[in-house]
RNA sequence: GGUCCUGUGGAGCAGUUGGAGUGCUCGCCGCCCUGUCAAGGCGGAGGUCGCGGGUUCAAGUCCCGUCAGGACCGCCA
């Protein structure tokens, strides 16, 4: 070892002793004939004292061996904001082991640069702490969570990342294959098929850190490579599924975020959290629930609500506390706010803070009766807003109630940001209607139906339930899964109702049908989206602090400026212009990789 | 695909009504300095105001386009 001690880790009890320390020169404070040296390792920071002219030659991020003393600082020299405070080193070595260029960015935890140049920069963006500290803090989570599945007897095992597209909904990432031109493998958007197919194996418990990858616009919490804590278990039902994903969440946000997650989590089922809360993923850490009044507001002549009731839609409410105080103009914003979320408005009452007087353009057209029992029934007070929406498709008209729900919780600062509010959504809808008229998955096509519907799911496709659950916390989807479908005359019906034919389903998936023909066991799993949830756990706003080398919006990555264009020859040996052979292969039997047409 | 925000020495910013590349903090270079810890003092270098076009006597500033970064919507089961 070059290095006899960390720097961070020197305390008055070394006092006395020589050592030997290396690392970055983080700051250099010149008297002259005293020259004091913040000394940086991946442990911390301590402070050398040179009496040597040689020190002066030193600047920001050199990297440097010291040999030196330890020793208590002069009476009155400590410092306390320093770990390493009481002491210092006196130096009586100075190696320089490389030199620095000035530096394109500050290496200052206090400092921040824009987040182009700090990815461009990013071994020296990660020097600092706080970026440091979010990658140390997700290899814990990483550790914590093999502990607890290792623990369990899961087997961590690793599956193809050139593979065929898996039935998931996002756009592929698309590698030409060589050896068979005018064939390409897609890069997995998760590991979805084959952990089932580990199952059939008798494997029984699989885990996996697993990197998926979707072809999707960016946002902070989505990069187009992402990692899933990724489960699967045999014969286990729901309750087992969600015991251990409570067992994950408490031990992470336990030992990492010293939050102790009072187990069980609160299960709201998803049509409940529709209702109450006009979210699949509802932050609990606020109240303001909204109301409907499909049925309150029955023979209104206003004809925005009257439209969507006589439709066979939904009206319905959501309060803003104190919102009546809000001015004409930022009433107003609420319009622009609801237009760039595609709705044609939001409609809204403020109720006078004085007299509780109905006011504004939505009460003109509202009856006194309506009106007179309205802050009753949608739980308001004098001084409160409320705002309306309507659509004939009642999940519309939630969502942008949920969306408000939300923007209202900002704005009038409801949120705790230091709380932890837990959920589980239960009891998703199976399918959901598509634009044509038919219907998907909601989930993915191979999630079980749950034990009332698992008869009769196609009597009432949009009320039938799965079996699939997701966990969220502060509003944020942080994992989800699904007991699966295990049985071959349920996978049928299920395709049937989807419009999948025999011919379709034996292309997309017929090696994982095949595999079911073989003695298939109940099983069940979830993925955790890790990044998301690390996010979480450091208290960042954006996966890409949990993401050593991420790229930005635009799929790029300033560092090494991938991706870049290859060349002719390149392309040639890739064979990504060869025309495929009609039917190459038997695509899903043999996993050889499919076709694509351009 | 859409809406919005940002772009000014190496970094982070300010820049008023359109009037000289003006200013601030940090960094960089040189000198001074023996107890600092975001050290201090003195001096200095460093600029295609993202790029292109337009309006104007005059553009960092106004307009149009474009590029890059970011937030959101669509999209992402």
């Amino acid at each position: 070892m070059i290095r006899t001690h960390e720097a961070g880790s020197l305390r008055a009890e070394h006092a006395g002793q020589t050592v030997t320390l290396a690392g970055w020169v983080a700051r250099r404070r010149d008297h002259g004939g005293v020259i004091f040296v913040d000394l940086r390792d991946a442990s911390g920071i301590v402070q050398v004292v040179f009496r040597e002219e040689d020190a002066h030659a030193l600047r920001n991020e050199f990297c440097v061996k010291v040999t030196g003393e330890v020793r208590t600082r002069p009476e009155g020299n400590e410092n306390p904001e320093l770990a390493t405070g009481a002491i210092e080193v006196a130096a009586t070595e100075l190696v320089v082991l490389s030199e620095a260029a000035p530096l394109p960015l500050p290496v200052d935890d206090t400092i921040t640069a824009s987040d182009d140049l700090r990815l461009k920069y990013r071994y020296l963006d990660l020097r600092r702490s706080g970026p440091a500290s979010a990658l140390k803090l997700r290899s814990r989570a990483n550790q914590i969570a093999r502990e607890v599945l290792h623990a369990r007897d899961f087997n961590e095992i690793e599956t193809p990342t050139l593979t065929r597209s898996t039935p998931e909904g996002a756009r592929d990432f698309l590698v030409p294959v060589r050896l068979q031109p005018g064939t390409w493998y897609a890069l997995p958007q998760s590991p979805q098929l084959f952990k089932q197919l580990l199952m059939v194996s008798g494997l029984e418990r699989y885990y996996q850190i697993a990197r998926c990858y979707r072809d999707e616009d960016f946002r902070a919490d989505r990069q187009p490579e992402f990692t899933q804590l990724d489960i699967e278990m045999s014969f286990v039902t729901q309750e087992d599924i969600i015991e251990l994903g409570e067992e994950l969440v408490s031990k992470l946000w336990g030992e990492l975020a010293g939050y102790q997650v009072q187990l069980p989590i609160p299960r709201i089922t998803w049509t409940d959290a529709m209702n109450r809360y006009g979210s699949d993923k509802p932050d609990l850490r606020y109240g303001v629930e909204l109301t409907e009044l499909t049925s309150y507001l029955a023979g209104t002549s206003f004809r925005v609500f009257a439209g969507a009731i006589d439709a066979g839609g939904y009206v319905g409410a959501v309060v803003m506390p104190g919102g009546a105080s809000q001015t004409r103009k930022e009433l107003d914003g609420w319009q622009d706010w609801a237009k760039a979320r595609g709705a044609r408005g939001l409609a809204y009452v403020v109720l006078d803070a004085d007299t509780g007087e109905a006011r504004g353009p939505v009460a003109k057209n509202l009856s006194n009766e309506h009106l007179s029992g309205l802050a009753d029934v949608v739980g308001a007070k004098p001084g409160d807003a409320i705002f309306f929406a309507a659509s004939a498709e009642r999940r519309e008209a939630q969502e942008l109630l949920g969306a408000a729900r939300i923007e209202i919780a900002k704005r009038a600062g409801l949120i705790d940001e230091s709380a932890w509010a837990f959920c589980w959504v239960v009891d998703a809808p199976m399918f959901e209607k598509t634009d044509e008229g038919g219907w998907t998955a909601v989930h993915h096509p191979f999630t079980s139906p749950n034990e009332e519907w698992e008869a009769k799911f196609e009597e009432a496709p949009d009320k039938a339930l799965a079996y699939a659950y997701d966990i969220v916390v502060n509003g944020n989807e942080i994992g989800g899964g699904s007991v699966r479908i295990h049985r071959a005359d349920v996978q049928k019906r299920v395709f049937d109702l989807l419009g999948i034919t025999p011919e379709e389903a034996e292309d997309k998936f017929g090696f994982l049908l095949e595999a079911f023909k073989y003695g298939p066991p109940p099983h069940a799993g979830i993925a955790l989206g890790w990044d998301r949830t690390c996010m979480l756990l450091s208290g960042n706003e954006s996966i890409r602090e949990v993401i050593a080398f991420p790229k930005t919006r635009g799929g790029y990555d300033p560092l090494t400026t991938a991706p870049t264009p290859i060349t002719a020859q390149q392309r040639l040996e890739a064979g990504i212009d060869a025309k495929p052979k009609a039917a190459a292969g038997t695509p899903g039997t043999d996993g050889v990789a499919a076709p694509v047409l351009p």
